[in-house]
RNA sequence: CGGGCUGUGGCUCAGCUUGGUAGAGCGCUUCGUUCGGGACGAAGAGGCCGCGGGUUCGAAUCCCGCCAGCCCGACCA
């Protein structure tokens, strides 16, 4: 066995998007089915999304929302109603037209000619317009408000190029909806909901996130304002992995959100909505994995250890069987983050090497060998995932369990502070239009590798000088950033216009 | 939706140019030998060769159409 040899080809280096593909399937998160651009999520791939769920309903409710579920199907002229967002999703909607098959001449089943709809159903792309229409019938006063409601669903969008978890057809969201009596609580709600995101994408998916606005062109149709939670992944390209938006009263005019104020005026209410999706298991397996496979972040890892009994031969079989055990058992009472550390017995009878390697290639973070060997001694083998595979530290028996949450949270740690020095290393300031142009243009275009990264260049507002650099480089501004300082220079793109800040430039997913 | 490439057992692919009844490696099953490691041997199972039509005595192979996948573009959570 070749020390250079990995468990997933191609590697990072050689083909990154094949790469992400292989990773999927080495690590049995999901695959594709039947069904162009819908994924199937396999048992793996959803426990992770479970654990992102069970994190983020957690944040939802301590910042006062509730879940509620709306229909999947919404009237078209729903949609219609505001022009910004049916313009904007018309283009990927399926739409529901009969309810009824019947067999048809040619013996196959047909939708029944006599069934068609009076009024077409499209499968929701998103859920503002019908759940605009329930609050409208909801609020009354002001003393209706706020509504703050978030849902778990699924959503439809018709896409063209469909990649398993970054952009599939079909995905689970969660999409948060209120309803707000002032222009000022709406935006505080559409931060607040930002700033969630933010720390759960730091501390549950070890994602350093840029946080910002988006420019006009990248906003969401029919929103005032779009904030978002950008991150940097392996290739250097950005992912959005998270979006807030501010919607004014442009829901709520078109719903007919309306209320009687404290003043006894009839006012639209002021709204907000923010997602996240199951883009971020894309986005966490992009920033983690190697070429050997997924890395978990542990906090969002459905097993975080794995006991893989050795047993060579069979009179060693049950005593090693009963340690692991007792191992397991031990582990199990220990509390990470507040939840019982969750451990498998691997007792499966196949090669140990085989068994070794789909837990390496699956990402469980942390994975305990033990042997005969290791009860003489009353030590296991631990490896963590973080580290080389081939490593192993040999600790006394009696101390893995209590250092476990210890080497999870440093598992947890590490990941995040690699993928900070990784953003750190591709993240610069760039100020002539040349060396910008250089940052981003591959030097091989029929096979463009891996360059560039985050440029935070000055730009001055203009839609064209920004339509300009994505023509040219497919470059695009990710956002522009709160934090960012005013600072006086000129446009990167050669306009020679003045600005009052950097922004924040990428190509992206 | 445009451009390129590709569809052959679960996976990766050979065979196609020069038509003659389907192959390899990996995986799977069983048995044996192994066993701190993705081990070895033997015997097996598994394929309307993407789909439809055409040419032909005969099509995985030639022709036409369609569908799907990947990569690149446009669009996007």
């Amino acid at each position: 066995m070749s020390e250079t040899k990995t468990a997933i080809t191609p590697t990072r280096a050689q083909d990154f998007p094949e790469w992400y593909q292989q990773v999927v399937r080495a690590a049995d998160l999901a695959e594709n089915s039947d069904v162009r651009g819908c994924m199937v999520i396999k048992p793996w791939g959803y426990g992770i999304w479970e654990n992102m769920q069970r994190g983020l309903d957690r944040f939802f409710k301590e910042t006062g929302h509730r879940n509620a579920y709306f229909p999947l199907l919404i009237p078209l002229s729903y949609l219609e109603k505001e022009a910004a967002h049916v313009e904007g999703f018309a283009k990927e909607c399926a739409v529901v037209t009969h309810h009824r098959l019947e067999v048809g001449a040619d013996g196959k089943m047909r939708p029944a000619p006599a069934a068609q709809l009076a009024e077409p159903l499209v499968v929701r792309p998103t859920s503002e317009t019908i759940i605009g229409a329930t609050y409208a019938k909801w609020v009354q006063s002001y003393r209706d408000l706020p509504i703050l409601i978030n849902q778990w669903a699924n959503v439809f969008r018709w896409e063209m190029r469909p990649r398993v978890f970054l952009r599939t057809a079909e995905f689970l969201w969660q999409e948060g909806h209120t309803a707000h009596e002032t222009e000022a609580e709406a935006l505080e709600e559409t931060q607040k909901m930002l700033g969630v995101y933010e720390k759960f994408a730091r501390e549950f998916l070890a994602l350093p996130v840029f946080t910002g606005e988006k420019t006009e062109s990248e906003r969401f149709p029919g929103a005032i304002k779009t904030l978002c939670i950008e991150a940097m992944v392996q290739d250097r390209k950005a992912i959005q992995a998270g979006t807030s938006h501010f919607l004014g009263q442009n829901f709520a005019k078109a719903s007919g959100i309306q209320f009687l104020s404290r003043e006894n005026k009839m006012e639209f209410a002021w709204t907000t909505s923010w997602g996240v999706s199951t883009r971020l298991i894309g986005a966490a397996i992009m920033m983690h994995a190697d070429d050997d496979g997924m890395i978990v972040p542990p906090r969002i890892a459905p097993t975080h250890v794995v006991i893989l009994p050795v047993t060579p031969k069979p009179e060693t079989r049950e005593p090693v069987l009963a340690a692991a055990e007792k191992l397991a058992t031990e582990l199990r009472a220990q509390k990470f983050h507040g939840a019982a550390v969750e451990v498998e017995i691997d007792k499966r009878d196949i090669g140990g090497g085989v068994k070794n390697w789909e837990w390496i290639k699956k990402g469980v973070p942390v994975r305990i060998e033990i042997g005969p060997r290791d009860l003489e001694k009353n030590s296991v083998a631990l490896s963590r995932r973080d580290q080389g595979v081939k490593e192993k530290q040999f600790v006394p028996v009696s101390d893995v369990a209590p250092q476990i949450v210890e080497t999870l949270q440093s598992i947890q740690d590490n990941l995040f502070s690699r993928a900070l020095a990784l953003r750190e290393a591709h993240t610069r300031d760039i100020a002539t239009r040349e060396e910008f142009y250089n940052f981003f243009t591959p030097q091989n275009n029929s096979k463009p590798e891996i360059h560039g990264g985050f440029a935070r260049s000055h730009w001055c507002g203009s839609a064209d000088c920004e339509a300009k650099i994505k023509e040219d480089l497919k470059v695009t501004i990710r956002c522009i950033p709160f934090d960012a300082p005013e600072e006086h220079g000129t446009c990167v793109c050669g306009c020679g216009r003045a600005s009052k800040r950097r922004v924040l430039w990428a190509k992206s997913y």
